[in-house]
DNA sequence: ATTATTTATTGATATATTTCGATAAATCTA
DNA sequence: TAGATTTATCGAAATATATCAATAAATAAT
């Protein structure tokens, strides 16, 4: 991974309610459907669905239709790669 | 590490000069002269310590003075931590 | 003491990001 | 088909962040 995308995939987890994004798909242990998001997040749906945007362009999940409903998944490749490049800025 | 301090270290990270200065300590093996990133850095000299503070503020770097100059040193353990943070969002 | 060097602070401006209301698009249900 | 539900897009406003010029503070060198 390179630095781009390392800064981009950084960006992507500084912000609370994409954090709480990602803890909920842990947390529903498989798949996330976005609906279940309006509970969880105190945020207009338009936002939600921003944020959900941001995390899919940095392939830290993926996503599916079901219908009108779409699921997300976590993506744990590209957060292992994250991870190996965290570890390369370690002296 | 709560999700309030990730969020943090995460939104140091998203920033290229940031992630130059990592690169640069990481370069300089042991620790960097701020005067240094200089040359590295296109940036004027406030910002380069606007980001060194940011850094420093969360605990990824450390600081100590000699004379007028100021060193900089990467802080494994808190990238260690933020690390361990990571891995628990994979699912 | 005076000057030069290095780092920090302040205040202003430019840029980026977050958020929402309005609305569109897609799909399901009756 | 008509209405309901879910997600996506657009445009505007609010908030946050990055950047620099000017300048201050601290220390070194002469």
């Amino acid at each position: 991974m390179d630095s781009k995308k390392a800064e981009k995939i950084s960006k992507a987890l500084g912000d609370p309610n994409r954090l709480k994004i990602l803890k909920e798909i842990k947390k529903s242990s498989d798949c996330l459907y976005c609906v279940d998001l309006n509970n969880t997040l105190d945020l207009a749906q338009p936002s939600i669905c921003h944020h959900l945007k941001l995390l899919i362009d940095t392939e830290l999940i993926t996503s599916d239709k079901e219908g009108r409903n779409v699921r997300y998944y976590m993506n744990n490749k590209v957060m292992e790669d994250y991870i190996k490049f965290l570890e390369t800025l370690k002296v």
